[in-house]
RNA sequence: GGGCCGGUAGAUCAGCUGGGAGAUCGCCCGCCUUGCACGCGGGAGGUCGCGGGUUCAAAUCCCGCCCGGUCCA
């Protein structure tokens, strides 16, 4: 949507003509803005202007962060809207972003693409937001960019049939707010035109600006994108974003924003790290200039740093020197409270998804620190957060503990992980060094960030201490990028069912007798279309795969005969198709269908046991287990839960025993239909363990006091009807992902009778009791080892021994004296120890052997003296056992080979001798 | 979900163009020295992650699995 542009008839709004505002272009960045002021000639956002707002009190008062949220709230209330608590940070209900990085994200796609009705309409919310898109820029810009914000949402949604207000509203709100709450007039209240595009939606917009300051953005989304061209949408969406820091910088009028959001703490700050005292004047003469730094128009650190020199007067040094490490501290405030939020919703860092930011923040965090000084302090920090926010959002204090044991935990690995790095960074360079490179290679760098994850300013002190030259490339990030660029190969799978949706598009979603009755195994239905071996019906009893869990199978009768069902598969538009096996019945005829009934209550106690197993596992581990995949089969079922440490015994054990009790427990399992926004406000977020749920109303499958989750799965009616669950093993199929693998049931009963009869048989064998099978095991393999030793000693001796009768005869061939031997043991050692014996001493001598059974092995040595000679043992051994039909090789000293079958001693001698007679003489 | 790297002695790692399993630290014993990161000598400790394949021969090459690390979305 680059280059996208509005018509100036989408700005042109009767509330400012009214109030005597001009549209006016910027001198400096050329877009239109407008403004009350007649000699006003830029937009006035930076970097067009530098703030005018920093060192003075320009509001009706200074405002804290609270002060401005309940202010704005309370103003929206006042003006019908209604005040939605804060959704989670981690979007879990969507399967498209991770983290909720603005108030609309709430409600998207569901609510603005009509599918499900708002929580209230319209309706104010002040959402915590996390950005990490500008992460390496925070700090620089004194908090103008945020990795966690809170944004300020008045939302009205408008129908065709409903409209709620649209754009004049929405600027007069705003307008009314800047001047009521905050006191700024009007002439320092400028409206910049814009286009927001995000998300698959577009639409115009207005920035609003004070004193050089963007506070809000209020957007009018209208429209889909769609290959690039605009499809307007049913349903107008206002979507406004209030800058809460922002605006509680603007009223303090502080430095940075930093001291704005964080002014209260500085004083508990002080104790944990030590912040360096920089001159106020310089702070405040310096800050407006960092309206110039902008992050996304790709502007290296270094240029923006120079950037501020220039326009401010305060060289180079002074601001590498008194605000740099200022920032740093700005940065870990931030970073830190990013930390705190998103861990507080229970995600465990990973290599994969969510918890991979979550890592990355970490990571970045300790970093940071350690660059101050004060790596260790990253928990007290974390603390630290947690205390002051958790005010406002009590979760973070209920999570405390294992949001710092899961910090703890990750930041030991990172630990490790460098420790090792270095280490191995130091042997790399050091053997370059030695081989005379005086530079390190870039594509070092990138490989140790790619696999080790070592960052170049770690390789950077060990390149110093070798006195090694190191360029950072400042394109690094993307030469790493650059090493994945690669196609990946589109699933077969995906294909196929791509098909199926074309084919039957046009048929009437299939009526699911499933849902209305769970135990109805037998129907009757009408065939709507067959494809091959594809049929669909108008009704039908077989579940399709979804959930996790695979489909029904069965059979179907019908006037042509009889076929299997062996999967079904639901469409997009709720059509679903039955996979046949045999003949396929005709287009509009009546058939009879079959489900199998011993898989189908296979997979209801699996689906069950899942739900019940993930309760217990929450309960046991912690909540931030949440299931991170799911699969249920006829005989064996797994759940994916996050967590971050492999399961212990104990674990598995005692969610193995909470899960059974709540199976004793005989629990009824309620299911039931209802509406969205309900079941969201009675059960929390918890409920999307499956992920996304595209509907206005919500299937919630709830094992009351235990565990609800939105589930379109077949449960059996109470957690009795279960039985047996057995948890088989656990796998860590991620960094910080653990799969449970259980049955229950019949299917547990199955597996357990299994271990139980090789048990028995392993017993058997051991001639021991089963209580006694691994005492006698343990004695077993102690004797195995003993045993060992002991006939390393003997085999020594007899080599001892065998040495001294070879020695007695030895052949000569041109003065070098040849041993020949065929060994019964079929020991290489024990041949090995008699050799170096024979080969000892500056004679040449070279000792050729045969060792085994009936396909003997041959070995054949030969010291230096011989090689000297003109012996080569390797050609030798190759040429030996090609005659006695087998095969070898090896190298001057030592030749190895197999032969085809067994040898005398006298035929080894004959063939040894002409062997090396014609060696010799080539020689 | 995808890519890449790795798994060898208690620890850290070398060996990997196939041909006799190694180093350093740690451990045990002895000597030297009365001292605390001392020196010298000797020794124990290994299913080379697991399974399969290729080969006369696999730690080494190929395939699958398990485990760990890391980057990207």
């Amino acid at each position: 949507m680059r280059g996208l542009r509005f018509g100036p008839e989408e700005y042109s709004l009767n509330f400012l003509r009214e109030r005597g505002y001009a549209r006016k272009r910027c001198i400096s960045c050329g877009e239109h803005f407008w403004t009350l002021n007649p000699d006003r000639v830029v937009c006035g956002e930076s970097p067009c202007e530098p703030y005018r707002f920093v060192g003075k009190s320009l509001t009706r008062r200074r405002m804290s962060l609270r002060e401005v949220r309940e202010a704005f709230l309370n103003f929206f209330e006042r003006r019908g809207h209604a005040v939605i608590a804060p959704y989670p940070v981690v979007a879990r209900w969507r399967s498209d972003i991770f983290l909720t990085d603005a108030s609309i994200v709430d409600f998207q796609p569901f609510v603005t693409s009509g599918i499900a009705p708002p929580p209230a309409n319209p309706l104010v919310i002040s959402q915590p937001c996390i950005r990490l898109v500008d992460i390496d820029k925070v700090g620089l810009t004194f908090g103008r960019h945020l990795t966690i914000f809170e944004m300020g949402g008045a939302h009205a949604f408008n129908y065709p049939d409903k409209e709620v207000y649209w754009k004049e509203e929405t600027v007069q709100y705003y307008h009314e707010f800047a001047q009521e709450v905050f006191g700024i007039p009007e002439e320092e209240i400028i409206y910049k035109e814009g286009v927001w595009a995000g998300g698959g939606n577009a639409g115009p917009c207005f920035e609003a600006i004070s004193y050089g300051l963007e506070v809000a953005t209020l957007v009018f989304m209208q429209y889909k994108t769609a290959d690039g061209d605009l499809v307007k949408l049913p349903i107008r969406t206002v979507d406004t974003g209030y800058g809460m820091e922002r605006f509680t910088w603007l009223t303090q009028g502080t430095p940075s924003c930093f001291d704005a959001i964080y002014g209260k703490l500085y004083p508990r700050l002080k104790e944990i790290i030590e912040i360096p005292e920089v001159d106020g004047e310089l702070l405040i003469r310096y800050s407006p200039y960092t309206a110039l730094v902008v992050p996304k128009a790709g502007m290296t650190i270094a240029e923006a740093r120079r950037r501020i020199s220039e326009a401010s007067g305060i060289p180079l040094e002074t601001i590498m020197s008194e605000i740099a490490p200022l920032e740093k501290i700005y940065a870990s405030l931030d970073f830190t409270k990013s930390i705190a939020f998103i861990m507080s919703e229970g995600v465990v860092p990973s290599n994969v998804r969510v918890g991979y930011l979550a890592r990355l923040l970490i990571r970045k965090a300790y970093r940071l620190l350690k660059d101050l000084g004060y790596e260790d302090k990253l928990i007290d920090l974390i603390n630290l957060q947690i205390d002051y926010w958790g005010e406002d959002f009590p979760h973070l204090r209920a999570m405390r503990d294992e949001t710092i044991d899961i910090i703890e935990h990750e930041v030991r690995k990172f630990e490790d992980t460098i420790a090792k790095g270095v280490s191995y960074i130091e042997r790399e360079l050091a053997e370059m060094r030695r081989s005379g490179a005086a530079e390190v290679p870039t594509e070092f760098l990138i490989k140790a960030y790619d696999e080790r994850g070592i960052t170049p300013d770690i390789v950077k002190p060990v390149a110093e201490k070798l006195g090694m030259e190191l360029r950072i490339p400042e394109n690094f990030y993307e030469l790493v990028a650059s090493r994945h660029l690669r196609e990946e190969p589109v699933k077969a799978a995906d294909e196929a069912l791509r098909m199926l949706e074309e084919e039957f598009r046009d048929l009437p979603s299939t009526e699911k007798l499933y849902y209305k009755d769970p135990s109805m195994l037998e129907f009757e239905a009408r065939v709507l279309r067959v494809r091959g071996n594809n049929v669909v019906l108008d009704r039908t009893c077989f579940y399709p795969e979804g959930g996790g869990a695979v489909s029904d199978q069965g059979t179907l009768r019908h006037s042509g005969g009889e076929c299997r069902v062996l999967d079904a598969q639901i469409l997009e538009g709720g059509v679903i198709v039955h996979k046949i096996d045999g003949p396929p019945p005709a287009e509009g005829e009546l058939v009879k269908g079959f489900v199998d009934r011993a898989r189908r209550f296979s997979l209801m106690r699996h689906h069950t046991a899942t739900h019940i197993i993930l309760g217990a596992a929450r309960r046991v581990l912690g909540k931030h287990a949440w299931q991170a995949g799911a699969r249920k089969e006829p005989e064996l079922a797994r759940l994916d839960i996050s967590h971050h440490r492999r399961l212990s015994a104990e674990e598995i054990t005692r969610i193995e025993e909470e899960a059974n009790r709540i199976v004793a427990a005989r629990i009824p399992v309620r299911i039931m239909e209802m509406d969205r926004n309900e079941a969201e406000r009675r059960y929390g977020f918890q409920l999307y363990q499956g992920g996304e749920v595209p509907s206005a109303t919500i299937r919630v499958v709830e094992i009351p006091g235990w565990d609800a989750e939105a589930c379109g799965g077949l449960h059996v009616e109470n957690t009795e009807d279960v039985g047996l669950i057995k948890i088989i093993r656990t796998e860590r199929i991620q960094d910080g992902v653990e799969r449970l693998v259980f049955a229950a049931g019949p299917a547990a009963l199955r597996y357990i009778q299994q271990n139980w009869i090789l048990t028995l048989r392993i017993a058997e064998k051991l001639g021991a009791p089963v209580e006694a099978v691994e005492k006698v095991l343990d004695e077993t393999l102690s004797e195995l080892k003993r045993l060992r030793s002991s006939v390393r000693r003997l085999l020594s001796a007899a080599a001892e021994l065998r040495y001294r009768e070879l020695k007695e005869k030895p052949m000569n061939l041109s003065g070098i004296k040849i041993y020949t031997a065929r060994e019964l043991e079929d020991d290489r050692d024990y041949v090995l120890m008699i050799s170096d014996k024979l080969l000892e001493g500056d004679e040449p001598a070279c000792f050729i052997a045969a060792y085994g059974g009936e396909k003997p092995h041959l070995l054949i040595t030969a010291n230096e003296a011989a090689v000297r000679s003109g012996v080569h043992a390797g050609k030798l051994a190759s040429i030996i056992a090609g005659e006695l039909g087998g095969k070898g090789g090896g190298r001057d000293r030592l030749g190895q080979g197999g032969l085809g079958k067994d040898v005398s001693e006298a035929r080894l001698v004959e063939v040894s001798a002409r062997a090396l007679r014609q060696q010799l003489n080539k020689s």
